[in-house]
DNA sequence: TACGGCGGTATCCGATCGGAAACCAGCCAT
DNA sequence: ATGGCTGGTTTCCGATCGGATACCGCCGTA
C-alpha cells in the first residue's frame, strides 16, 4: 500500500489539479490580455489554491514541454511573481512553485480581464469575422 | 472662448498627442499585462480621446516604424478594436483610426491593469531585484 | 541490478517579431 | 517642375520564441 506522502511532510491535501481546466478549444491565446508568456497565464492560474510541483503542472498544461515549463517557471521567478522551494529534508526529489505576494495581487487584474473577455466574448467573435469579410471586400 | 473651425466635418479639435507621453524610462513594456502586440497599448491610449491620423500616432510612438505601425493598426483592426477610416470626400489625402465600442471597452481593463502597475510599482522593481540577486547566490 | 519517476539541460530547428532602409503614388504649394 | 507631406509597401536581416528530441543525475522500489 502506498502511503501518501503529503502525510509525513505535514502537508495539506490539495485537490489534484484538473487536466482539463483549460479548454483547448478556446485557450488564453484569445485573450486580449496577456502577462509575460504564452503560458504564464495559465501557470499563475494553476498556483491560485497553494504550491504545486513541477510534474503537477505538466497534467493541465497539456503537451508543454519541460523546457517551455521551466522557461516560464524561471522567467516568473525573476519577475518576482512565484518562488521555487526546493525540499531537501524530505526523502524524495520535491520542488514546489507557489506564488509571492506580489504574484497572488497580480490575479486580481488577471481576473478582471478574464471576466472582461467573458463579458464581451460573442463581440469579440463577431468583430473579428466582421473585420475579415471586410477585408475581403473592402480596402484589397 | 475659442470656436472649434472645424466642426462642419463632424471634427472637434482635440488636443494634440503630448510627443511624451509614454516615458522612454519606464516603457509600458515593463507592465506585466500586454494587449496585442508591443505597440497596441499605446496606440489604444492615443485613441482613447478620440480619432487620430497615422502621422499624428508616429510622435508620441517615438521611433516607431511606418511598417511596424501597419501592422499594429492591422492587427487591432482585425481583432475589432479598432476602424480605419479613409475621407476620400476632402481636398487632401486623410485617414483616420478610431476606436470601435469594442475597442473603447478594453480600456477599462487595460486602465485597471495599468493601475495595479502603478500601484505595485516599488514592489515590482524591488521583487526583480531580489530575484535577480537570489539566482547569484542562490541556486547556481 | 534494473527500472521508473522527478526535475530538469542541451541542442537543433523553423516560425515569428520587429527594426532599418529603400521606395512609392497622390496631392499640394512654390 | 520640383520638392515636401501623407500613408503607406517591400525587402532584408538579426533576435527571439517556442516546440521536438535526446539526454542527465538522483532517488526509491522491485
Amino acid at each position: 500500500m502506498k502511503k501518501p506522502q503529503a502525510e509525513r511532510a505535514g502537508r495539506v491535501e490539495r485537490a489534484p489539479l484538473d487536466p482539463e481546466m483549460f479548454d483547448p478549444v478556446c485557450p488564453s491565446p484569445l485573450v486580449p490580455f496577456r502577462v509575460g508568456d504564452k503560458w504564464a497565464p495559465m501557470i499563475l492560474r494553476c498556483l491560485q489554491d497553494g504550491p504545486r510541483r513541477f510534474s503537477e503542472l505538466k497534467i493541465p498544461l497539456r503537451g508543454i514541454t519541460s523546457k517551455s515549463l521551466t522557461q516560464s517557471l524561471r522567467g516568473l521567478e525573476r519577475a518576482g511573481f512565484l518562488a521555487r522551494e526546493e525540499q531537501h529534508g524530505g526523502t524524495e526529489r520535491r520542488v514546489e512553485y507557489a506564488l509571492t505576494a506580489l504574484g497572488r495581487g497580480l490575479l486580481d487584474p488577471l481576473d478582471a480581464a478574464c471576466e472582461w473577455t467573458r463579458e464581451h466574448w460573442d463581440e469579440l467573435i463577431e468583430a473579428q469575422e466582421a473585420a475579415l469579410a471586410g477585408a475581403e471586400s473592402g480596402h484589397r
